[in-house]
RNA sequence: GUGAGUGUAGCUCAGCUGGUUAGAGCACCGGACUGUGGCUCCGGGGGUCAGGGGUUCAAAUCCCCUCACUCACCCCA
């Protein structure tokens, strides 16, 4: 048997309703908040990563579905959504005809990791960007809308709001040089994985979930001490804004994202009810990302939020899902009334009745078992006897009553079906 | 890439220290009730016991290899 791809998973109807409400209400929220949603394709240039998530980022180095296509240029599938919204701004020129450009995006991403509870080859994100400012108040407006949605799914209260800011130009080289430089005198003690993280990446040290490790650190520079005057007010600001909001969170020193490209906000959503993986939705500032990958020195800041992460999350709190509801089963009996069946079928949902039918001849009893097992409210039964009369059968399943109306009647059957089933 | 665990029906699982034709519940189909669902009772279909090799008179069961899945490390959404 031939079965998905190792890290690529079917969706079942059974779980669109909950993928529904999320991408819904996000949505909804989105366009309320003034973003407009942005198509960007799935293979993009390899380039393009490279430039903006760094040479040596794991996802660059070891995660991306890279190959050729057949003129030799090297393309990959998207690993995340920020570098092509990002693209297709510059390349359409959008900063011209408004200074801020606010988008979202829902769609696949593909990194080739080892699958495990929560992490996929192929997971969904919801993405939200804002190129064209930097304004604490911006930042916040980012953070609040992911806040909010998540509030609105009813599982705000299982994760929790981290923010840190990691600098600027000006000031974040400062603190990487000074954080290199204390690693390097204690580089003894840190754990193998640090041992490379020292050289790599030296910030991702600081989160490193090794106890040995944190021991270290705390005598580790502070990235808060390091930060310029600008950098300073900058977090003040955006902070208290966030209180005015009424928007919890912590922030967190050492609080520092995979991705190169992040400058000053930062801010990741966490759980601990997924298993090892604890973030389900992270973004922040990145002011110099446009400039690596167009010419343009544009700022920007967004988020990205993991849909297969936040369904999990509503599972957990209880949501349950059902399939669509049908409003009526019609059973038919006799050659001549199935075919006149099939056009009373029809004629009613173009009406908008959500109808069930059988397509096999079945006994009436197997047709109304299966009228009862989709949960049908009402069942129309159109035998022989009925089409000599010029009849059907209306059956309310639930209190087993039913009652015979015409046959020809359909506006007032659509009428009294709308009425019975209420929709 | 590294480590650990698990593979028996569509699903959840039983099958003790090897011993005839491999089981249950749920689900599915049907009958009891020739045209009236749910409840009950009865019956039915569905398995290369992940695959391959080995030990043995005999393997779902013991050993080895492979594969798949899962979890964790790593990384991240």
């Amino acid at each position: 048997m031939i079965k998905a791809v190792k890290g690529f998973r079917d969706i079942l109807p059974q779980e669109m309703p909950l993928w529904r409400k999320v991408e819904e209400e996000a949505r909804r929220l989105f366009e309320a908040f003034g973003y407009s949603e942005l198509r960007i394709p799935v293979l993009e240039k390899t380039e393009l990563f490279k430039r903006s998530l760094g040479d040596t980022s794991d996802i660059v180095e070891k995660e991306m579905y890279t190959f050729r296509d057949k003129g030799g240029e090297s393309v990959t599938m998207r690993p995340e959504a920020t570098a092509s919204m990002a693209r297709a701004y510059l390349e359409h020129a959008l900063y011209h005809s408004d200074p801020v450009g606010k988008y979202f995006f829902f769609g696949p991403m593909f990194r080739h990791e080892r699958p495990q509870a929560g992490r996929l080859r192929q997971f969904h994100q919801l993405n939200v960007e804002a190129f064209g400012y930097v304004s604490p108040s911006l930042d916040t407006e980012v953070i609040s809308l992911l806040d909010t949605l998540y509030e609105r799914l009813g599982i705000r209260h299982l994760t929790t709001l981290e923010i840190n800011s990691l600098g600027c130009r000006e000031c974040r080289p400062r603190f990487r040089e000074s954080l290199v430089e204390f690693l390097e005198r204690v580089k003894d003690l840190l754990c193998p994985d640090c041992q490379r993280r020292r050289e790599r990446n030296p910030l991702r040290v600081l989160d490193c979930k090794e106890e040995s490790c944190q021991e270290v650190l705390r005598d580790a520079p502070h990235i808060s001490r390091h930060l310029c005057q600008d950098c300073r007010q900058y977090q003040k600001e955006t902070l208290a804004y966030l209180d005015a909001l009424g928007v919890e969170y912590l922030t967190n020193p050492r609080l520092v994202r995979g991705l190169d490209y992040y400058t000053r906000t930062v801010f990741e959503l966490t759980t601990t009810h997924l298993g090892a993986q604890n973030a389900v939705a992270a973004g922040g500032r990145y002011d110099d990302l446009l400039k690596q990958i167009g010419d343009k020195d544009i700022p920007g800041v967004g988020f990205a939020v993991g849909v297969e992460r936040t369904v999990l999350l509503l599972e957990k709190k209880g949501d349950w899902t059902r399939g669509t509801p049908f409003h009526c089963y019609l059973a038919l009996l006799g050659e001549e009334a199935i075919k006149e069946g099939f056009k009373l079928a029809l004629a009613l949902r173009k009406k908008g009745v959500r109808l069930e039918m059988n397509h096999q001849p079945k006994s009436l009893k197997a047709q109304l078992r299966r009228a009862d097992k989709i949960k049908a409210p009402l069942a129309i039964i159109l035998g022989e006897d009925e089409l000599a009369r010029g009849t059907l059968i209306v059956r309310n399943m639930k209190e087993g009553s039913q009652e015979e109306r015409p046959l020809g009647d359909l506006e007032g059957l659509a009428r009294y079906i709308k009425k019975e089933v209420e929709f």
